[in-house]
Formats: C-alpha cells, sequence, structure tokens
DNA sequence: GCTTGAACCCGTAGCCACTACGGATTGTAC
DNA sequence: GTACAATCCGTAGTGGCTACGGGTTCAAGC
C-alpha cells in the first residue's frame, strides 16, 4: 500500500475509523484513491483535514460549522471575517450553555447536601423534581 | 371528554404533544385511559409526572436517569441514598461538562479576540483549528 | 508460493431524545 | 348537521456517530 490505510489514519488523527467513513459517507472528507483490492490510501493532506475536524468537534463546533469554516480555509478569498464570525457565534452558544450549566450545577448541589441519604421521605432531590420547594419539603 | 386531552396535557406540564406519545412509546409515561374514539385522557397524576421529567430534563438528567429517580420515587424504600447517589454522579458529569466548556471558551475567546478579521492569511481562528500553535502563526 | 490472520470492504441498523409528516378519524362549537 | 380543530397512528428524519456481520484483501512469516 502506497498511501495511508484507514486504520493508519485512524490512529494518527485520533478519529474513529468508522467515523471517517462517516465523515467520507456525507461529504466532509473526500473520497480517498483506493488500491487496487478497493481499500482506501489516504495521503497526508487527508490527516490535516480530519485534525481540523477532530479539534474543532471537540470546540464543539458542529459538522456543518466545520464544512463552513473548511470552504473558508479554502476559499482564499477574505475568509478571516467569516471565520471570526463563525467561531464568535459559537462563543455565545458555548458561553450561554456555560451559564446554564452552571445554573443546573447550583441547584443539584445545593439538592446534593441537602440529602442526607437516610430520610426515606422528604428526600430533597426528589422533592426538587417533584416541583415541592425545599420550603414545603420539612 | 371526562380527563384532559394531550394538548391539554402538553399545555398544562410544557411538554411537546409528540414528546408526550415518545414518552408513552418507550414506557416513560403510563399508557392513558382512551374516551370511546380512541383518544387519550390524562389525569393530574400524568401532569406531575410529565413535569417531574421536564424539570429532570432541564437539569440534564438522562431518561435512563429519569426512569431510575421515579422508580425510587415509587418505590418508597430507602431510595434518599439511592436518589442522592444519582444526582452526586450526574453533578460531577456537570462539573467535568462546564470544566470542559470552559476550557472551549478561554480557547476560542482568546482566538476570536486576535483575529483582527481583516488579514486574509493566518487567520487566527482557522491556525487554531489547523493545529498551528499562535506562536508559530506569526 | 502459500497460508494465516489482521485489516478492510459495504450496507444496514442502532443509539438518544426528540420532531415532523400525512392521511384518517374523532371531538366540539355553532 | 356541518365545519374545522384536535387527535389518531406508524414511519421517517435529525445529528453524530457506533456496531454488526459476512465477505474480501493485504502483509508477514514460512
Amino acid at each position: 500500500m502506497r498511501g495511508l490505510s484507514i486504520g493508519g489514519l485512524a490512529q494518527k488523527s485520533g478519529v474513529n475509523l468508522e467515523t471517517i467513513r462517516y465523515y467520507e459517507r456525507i461529504g466532509l472528507m473526500p473520497k480517498p484513491d483506493r488500491t487496487e483490492g478497493g481499500h482506501r490510501s489516504y495521503e497526508d493532506s487527508d490527516i490535516r483535514r480530519l485534525s481540523f475536524i477532530r479539534r474543532a468537534r471537540e470546540l464543539g463546533f458542529s459538522l456543518a460549522d466545520i464544512e463552513a469554516l473548511m470552504a473558508l480555509d479554502e476559499g482564499g478569498g477574505a475568509p478571516c471575517a467569516e471565520a471570526r464570525s463563525i467561531a464568535a457565534t459559537h462563543l455565545e452558544k458555548i458561553e450561554s450553555k456555560i451559564a446554564d450549566l452552571e445554573r443546573f450545577r447550583m441547584v443539584l448541589k445545593a439538592t446534593v447536601l441537602k440529602c442526607d441519604g437516610k430520610s426515606v421521605k422528604g428526600c430533597e432531590v426528589l422533592n426538587v423534581l417533584d416541583g415541592r420547594s425545599p420550603e414545603d419539603a420539612d
């Protein structure tokens, strides 16, 4: 085999083999050359592209976002403003998600702390989820 | 109609009508009585159960977690310790998710700030995703 | 050159938690 | 009685993978 096998690419990029095939199927990764026997044969540029995808996924970008970012990267035009805007929008989403989670964390933490793990009735965790306010519970 | 229609339940509980049918299908909600014509007819207890589910979902519990929590709530045995443990485990998950997102946020924020939206080459957003460290980029 | 066993092929189905569709039936208000 | 909203049901689609399984190919050892 001349190029990289899909398994080799999976190792080098840190992306699951099945996921690579999935990315190819949905058009996120280009169709690679094939060996005579039909096995996929990748090049170095595929490692870079796939690593880009992996990093962006780790940062929580959707595959649609990633597609747009990669198109910008290749377009060459004046991508920076657009890339910045995609990232900024994504940043906002992440920030609001963090805020949401922080609120959940506080409720949960308070709830878990109140629950002594003994009392059968009036379990604070269940009280909260039942919509009984903590004040009612005692 | 004697009881509550599915539409009414949807309104009162704040859960989408289709979602209610889905919950019934997967066994999370009990099968309600039916009118002569076959329409679902709900009781007040269904509002409570569904509201419990909704609140738990909003706190990020999985449906499997919720099923377990509701079983504890009904079992009556010594559920508090278990409910506490489910909630505590969930709290840990949320906390690590927050930590992850915080890291993403920092990277993204730094990235967006560095990107001036003008320079065609060396766009910081794309650099980061390309795995080029910020130091290399200049 | 031959054999073995790992790697790879492909299509399909499953996961979670919904949401949407669409044609048929029922409920309800006038 | 009629019009029209609400509900019925099964099925399919969403995103982002992951798993399965039976068949083929590759690469290394002898």
